[in-house]
RNA sequence: GGGGGCGUAGCUCAGUUGGUUAGAGUGUCGGCCUGUCACGCCGAAGGUCGCGGGUUCGAGCCCCGUCGCUCCCGCCA
């Protein structure tokens, strides 16, 4: 018989009677009887129950044992009586009677049960991370992770496409976000940084012929945490193709997402390809945001004319954009439900209030009510309705600000959160969409200069020579430039950026200086891959989803550390393993580095 | 860098208007119990109320500071 084990414990059923078999495992639940004890053992595959009784020579031995003790029992597979099946276990017409007990290991009293499905305070399921990944919720959580990477993989190698791996250790980019640096032993003074992406890699690798190339990619960047953006390090299933163009690429990542989604889906509904396809600008004119969550039902609309007309009496609408949130259902909300979004605008969103206009019905007519309402004579009402698709019982929010993209993020903001206090969103969906079309460069308003907005590896939507003959003063243009650069966004998390790539040395040229940079200094950034399109660079693109967030929406979590094996914690740090830490003076010296601590 | 929330027994939490010896569940330890599966019953141990200062006759509670965790803003091409 094997030292440890002839079985798991999620494996043995009526069939294994009479076997003598052995089982290693934790004891997840003891309960003691006085003259029958009952052990519950827990290993990856399952629990099984294991019993004994005074009379055997095993029982001090078993009756010693607890919660999270690892032992290993042998004994016979005995069929339980029909009243003490347990329906709730695969295991549960069976138990073993335990003839011999081994005790492994040993546990101390444990800061953090095994058994149960409570919360725990962050810091100590962190701490005692290899605790909390016995606890069901999370080992499922990390086995579903692992068999959406291994379908992934799957899939896109079924597409055509090639795994390769890229450099951990590669050169700091300009540009995106703070990179983590290795100080280099051999050149003092210089350093390796982490790569934020494959980004030059991947299109090196088209250069180099590969035509379809995909990984799960771990990538860095040393920017600060989110629920749903881990300190430091995430992976991303990172791909590109030679050849195509933007639906292309579309074309060969809906069947792979879908097919991975409804694979995990357990009941919920997937979005078919083709996903919809909405502009930037459509998104944030109707979602206020560039991550529409498609589940939620509200759209919201321009009125910014209807409060323009002049027999509209409300002057603190006038030469602004208007934008109008409908509330379907709202109308019956007590009077606090809008006081309490009023002060939510001014606090948190920093605007100067969110009006609203609520109708009902009142002896078959429509009634409209509330602050604003005595403002708006009945033909503009009528538009307003209209054009809202509000009816009685509806209520209807106003975002207004000179500037546009504010009053479009005020919007959005309301939308989201009356999607979620009416109980408008859909759960129970996975809603997909690409948002398309992005800006090329963006205005900074602080630096008084035009960045980029996204990738400054896409392809502007802009002829060759005339993006070429372009005037860098010609600020109307260059901000109205689009880019072929697209999102794919699901339940209004965004899963991945991606762009048809700019595979022209002299357009990449271009590109830098109108953001800033001087063409020498392009050259120096990138040389390696404006080099590479020096020598016939095949018309390319991809896109690359975050693995972790692609787990966390299947898992049906909202945090990223439910789906990560061994996070971090929001300051970055690993509290299991101590990470950071100090180095040795001797560790310092070689790498030529000195610390100098900040002033306190 | 900024804003919000939280911090009381190993763990999860309660703690009234500032007022006697800070409680419960769970876990641990001891006793009882032969069919439980969140076993049950009896008992015991277990507390720097995150830390420091202040107000007060008196602070877990009020004030100031600080630390830790977390969520958000900035940031994340």
């Amino acid at each position: 018989m094997h030292a440890y084990r002839t079985h798991t414990c999620g494996q043995l059923r009526r069939d294994a009677v009479g076997q003598k078999v052995r089982l290693s495992g934790w004891v997840h639940r003891r309960r003691d009887h006085g003259g029958l004890v009952f052990l519950d053992l827990r290993d990856h595959y399952g629990i099984t129950q294991c019993v004994i009784e005074p009379d055997s020579p095993a029982f001090a031995g078993a009756d010693r044992c607890r919660s999270e003790w690892v032992v290993t029992v042998s004994g016979p597979v005995v069929a339980r009586s029909a009243e003490t099946v347990n329906r709730d276990l695969p295991t549960g017409e069976v138990e073993i009677r335990i003839e011999e007990i081994t005790v492994q290991s040993v546990a101390q009293e444990l800061p953090l049960p095994i058994f149960g499905d409570l919360d725990y305070p962050e810091e100590t399921r962190l701490r005692y991370r290899f605790l909390d990944l016995r606890r069901e919720r999370l080992h499922n959580n990390i086995t579903l992770r692992s068999q959406v990477i291994s379908s992934i993989r799957r899939r896109m190698i079924e597409q055509g496409f090639t795994e390769f791996q890229t450099p951990i250790l590669t050169a700091s980019s300009p540009e995106g976000a703070r990179d983590f640096l290795v100080p280099s032993r051999l050149h003092p003074g210089q350093f390796y940084a982490l790569p934020q992406a494959p980004q030059q890699f991947k299109q090196l690798i088209m250069v180099a012929g590969f035509d379809r190339y995909f990984q799960i990619a771990p990538c860095f960047r040393d920017e600060d945490a989110r629920a749903d953006r881990s300190p430091g390090e995430f992976y991303q299933l990172d791909l590109e193709m030679s050849f195509v163009t933007q639906d292309d690429v579309f074309a060969a990542v809906e069947p792979v997402l879908h097919g991975v989604f409804n694979e995990f889906a357990r009941g919920r509904t997937v979005s078919v390809p083709p996903f919809p396809r909405i502009s930037f600008d459509e998104a944030m004119l109707k979602y206020g945001v560039d991550k529409p969550d498609l589940r939620n039902p509200i759209v919201i609309c321009d009125v910014s004319d209807l409060f323009a007309d002049t027999s509209v009496a409300f002057k603190a609408f006038k030469d602004k954009v208007v934008r109008a949130i409908p509330a379907p259902g709202a109308g019956h909300q007590p009077r606090s439900f809008f006081d309490r979004l009023n002060d939510w605008a001014r606090s948190e969103m920093k605007a100067p209030g969110l009006g609203y206009i609520v109708f009902e019905e009142e002896s078959g007519k429509l009634q409209a009510k509330g602050p604003i309402a005595k403002f708006i004579p009945d033909p503009v009402m009528a538009q307003l309705l209209q054009r809202c698709a509000l009816k009685a019982g509806d209520a209807v929010f106003f975002s207004a600000d000179p500037r546009a993209d504010k009053a479009a993020a005020l919007a959005g903001a309301a939308r989201i959160r009356l999607g979620k206090e009416l109980d408008l969103v859909a759960s129970g969906e996975l809603k997909f969409c690409w948002i398309v079309d992005f800006p090329m460069y963006e205005w900074n308003e602080d630096e008084k200069r035009i960045d980029f907005s996204h990738n400054p590896f896409s392809m502007p939507q802009y002829g060759r020579d005339a993006f070429l003959a372009l005037d860098l003063t010609d600020k109307q243009t260059i901000l109205g430039l689009k880019a072929y650069q697209y999102d794919i966004v699901c339940n209004g998390i965004e899963l991945s950026s991606g762009a048809i790539r700019n595979h022209d040395p002299e357009v990449m040229l271009k590109a830098f200086e109108i953001a800033g940079y001087a063409r020498e200094e392009t050259e120096a950034r990138f040389s390696g891959m404006l080099n590479a399109f020096r020598y016939g660079a095949p018309p390319h693109g991809g896109t690359a989803p975050g693995i972790d967030r692609i787990v966390m929406l299947l898992a049906g979590v909202d945090n990223l550390r439910e789906v990560t094996m061994f996070p971090m914690n929001q300051q970055a740090q690993d509290l299991m393993m101590g990470a950071p830490g100090p180095v040795s003076a001797r560790q310092l010296k070689e790498l030529h580095l000195r610390v100098v601590k900040p002033e306190v």
